[in-house]
DNA sequence: CCATTATTGTGACTACCGGTCATTTTTTGA
DNA sequence: TCAAAAAATGACCGGTAGTCACAATAATGG
């Protein structure tokens, strides 16, 4: 008899409910302010319901990190099955990142949340932690194979070690992913709008630098890296 | 009579002190677990007493972000005095900013704070939100400058918006520093030591990339880039 | 030097929130 | 139909940010 079946099921969609519940509070009120005895309400359930199905607040966090970990490496690796030179998939993972984020900035909010946490905490066992660990190397592993991809095809410069190379990649496209998110999040975050430039631009002559840094002399000039903005008019 | 100079004064002294008192409590048991009356008890006034000078937990942080990016600016300048080729004084622009947060990293955790409380609050009056924004916006300046140097100067090449090349090479530090920090503070942030790769080679091969990106072709092979980090020993 | 007033310091107290648990309600299997 | 298991509930607890009535101290003026 599937009863145990049926009841797992069960169990995972009122999580997720709770979990979207907990998402679209922290997209009205911020991270900061998300409050258990809400989702609680939120998600229609009590609060010690939600205490059956997740650890605690972090964990609930963690639970939105390990989902946004998972739809982001999907989506990357989804890149690396397009057969296109090595220089152009780092450009294509570079923009998936960007528009994720700015489609979902909650869950943005989730993973910085989740690198807050390995920091400060005791590290009290949630499951999600994991899960995100794995998700998050994943996504690695494709920024990697993209350049080992580029070495091979003769578009990326192969005096570089590939791995530093792909670390040095997810940290820059971090720093600017995080750019993009405060422009879109932050009250008074005038930076951008003040010196007229638009996200749009920043990121392609991001990538034009970074391009230029690593591509071979031959490839050079060859990136002219189409706007990745142009199926969603953000600002 | 100078009896309100002497009190304002004093009020400084003791509103410094008590900044000294949750830094050090931050370094010990980090930002998250930061304790208002643990910080009165550490600087040996009332809790009342304490929010006398700072109006809130929050304020108290970006007091601290406040001194922060106070520091940080006065070095950044700095540097700008330095009779150095543009391409050079980013660089070390950039070297700075690494070695500020390898130093201290209760001042870089209070300035994500910062970050973030402009993201998510209501932005009740702070006296120090405005300093830290102005601070901020020097340290920006700074690298504006430099690049407009390098570009005088035939270091960096000046097809780029010089503004617009500031943002790109501020937010990718941004985010080298960010996982330098990381790895630093975070338990299990295992991905420098799992891949064989140290901080210093990691930032000058960052350096590398982005030289090569922003050089002119003639300055191309120029910036063998000294270690930044051969006067402190750190991993 | 004292009396009056202004400033600064104090810690008991409140409000709120994360987390718990004894109890109730629902589901299960016979 | 019923007893046992599982899930749901919300009153309750502990801890912490922030307040406030009162106490102590310092400045002022005669």
């Amino acid at each position: 008899m599937g009863v145990s079946e049926r009841k797992e099921r069960e169990k995972e969609q009122k999580r997720s409910l709770m979990l979207e519940a907990a998402e679209a509070l922290i997209l009205e009120k911020g991270l900061d302010n998300l409050n258990m005895t809400e989702v609680a309400e939120r998600a229609e359930v009590s609060k010690g319901s939600l205490y059956q199905y997740f650890e605690s607040k972090k964990d609930l966090v963690l639970g939105i990190c390990d989902k946004a970990t998972g739809l982001l490496t999907k989506e990357i690796q989804k890149v690396l099955t397009e057969d296109k030179p090595g220089i152009e998939l780092v450009h294509m993972i570079g923009a998936t990142f960007m528009t994720f984020v700015t489609q979902h900035p909650e869950y943005f909010r989730a993973m910085r949340f989740h690198d807050n946490i390995k920091e400060t905490s005791d590290l009290e066992g949630s499951t999600f932690l994991d899960s995100c660990s794995t998700n998050m190397q994943s996504s690695f592993t494709c920024m990697v194979r993209a350049i080992q991809i580029g070495m091979q095809d003769g578009s990326i410069n192969p005096s570089y070690d590939p791995k530093e190379l792909a670390l040095i990649l997810w940290a820059t496209s971090h720093g600017m992913v995080s750019m993009a998110y405060q422009h879109q999040n932050t009250q008074h975050f005038n930076l951008l709008s003040e010196l007229g430039i638009n996200l749009n631009s920043l990121f392609e002559n991001f990538m034009k630098v970074i391009g230029c840094g690593i591509a071979t002399d031959k490839q050079k000039t060859n990136y002219d890296s189409q706007s990745f903005f142009e199926t969603n008019g953000k600002n």
